[in-house]
DNA sequence: CAAGCGATTGGCT
DNA sequence: GCCAATCGCTTGT
């Protein structure tokens, strides 16, 4: 294989890491492993590669879920790094965040893309379900949604924060968990040397209109661009 | 208690 | 490009 470009240095997942600055952290957890042992109906271990992270750094990140201080949603937003901040989103979408920056204050990386190394069967089947689960159409057709996914390629199963978390099943109940115990069913992993190879780009967030544009406009999406890709403009991961 | 609104996605024009 | 889906959270009365 050639190395042509020079490599990153491995990041460090520690929680030492994701407790000192969230920048930092973000580009620590690309090309990092999102890992789901196997149960809750799925036989296989489910293995991505994280490619798309936003960063929501404190109360005053106009865009972030802290702006309005701790809510009953949000608080563990603001105790230590490692944990998993869920939400639901537009009444139907999970999406997962690793709780970032010191203890008290609040901040997290948002999972937006992972790509499938091992388990996309397991990914697929997770998608059409929480698909029956949130939506009356999908219920209403269960062939037509099986269709449906059944067009979605391996590796765009976990493009995109909802689809992220309806792949790996995350759901509500796993707010709160510790990303980075190893004997959590949901976890992050060190990335191998392969997943860590490309290049970083950073760009505005997504959908955080709502912010203004000056919050809106911060470069705090990082996304893991393979070096092949490297020719054209921005990339998106999706 | 009422009401507005999403850190998104998928379908349709 | 536009828009509906769908409901928990937040705020205001």
């Amino acid at each position: 294989m050639a190395a042509a470009a020079p490599e990153r240095p491995p990041p460090v997942l520690s929680r030492d890491r994701l407790a000192a600055d969230t920048l930092v952290a973000a580009r620590a957890i690309l090309g990092a492993r999102l890992v789901r042992d196997p149960g809750d109906g799925a036989a296989e271990r489910r293995v991505g590669r994280i490619v798309e992270v936003e960063a929501y750094i404190g109360e005053g990140d106009r865009a972030s879920h802290a702006r309005m201080g701790p809510t009953p949603r949000n608080r563990v937003m603001f105790g230590p790094a490692g944990i998993a901040y869920v939400y639901l989103v537009y009444g139907m979408h999970h999406c997962l965040n690793v709780v970032t920056g010191p203890d008290g204050y609040p901040a997290a990386v948002l999972l937006r893309s992972a790509v499938p190394v091992d388990g996309a069967p397991s990914m697929r089947t997770a998608r059409l379900e929480r698909a029956m689960a949130s939506r009356r159409a999908d219920r209403d057709d269960p062939a037509a949604a099986a269709a449906r996914l059944a067009g979605v390629p391996d590796a765009r199963l976990a493009l995109g924060p909802a689809r992220l978390a309806a792949a790996f099943g995350v759901e509500r109940r796993h707010d709160g968990i510790d990303l980075l115990d190893p004997s959590s069913p949901i976890r992050l992993e060190p990335g191998a040397a392969d997943d860590l190879a490309g290049s970083v780009e950073a760009t505005p967030r997504i959908g955080v209109d709502y912010a203004g544009p000056e919050w809106a406009s911060r470069p705090w999406r990082f996304v893991l661009v393979p070096e092949a890709d490297r020719s054209g403009g921005a990339e998106r991961a999706r």
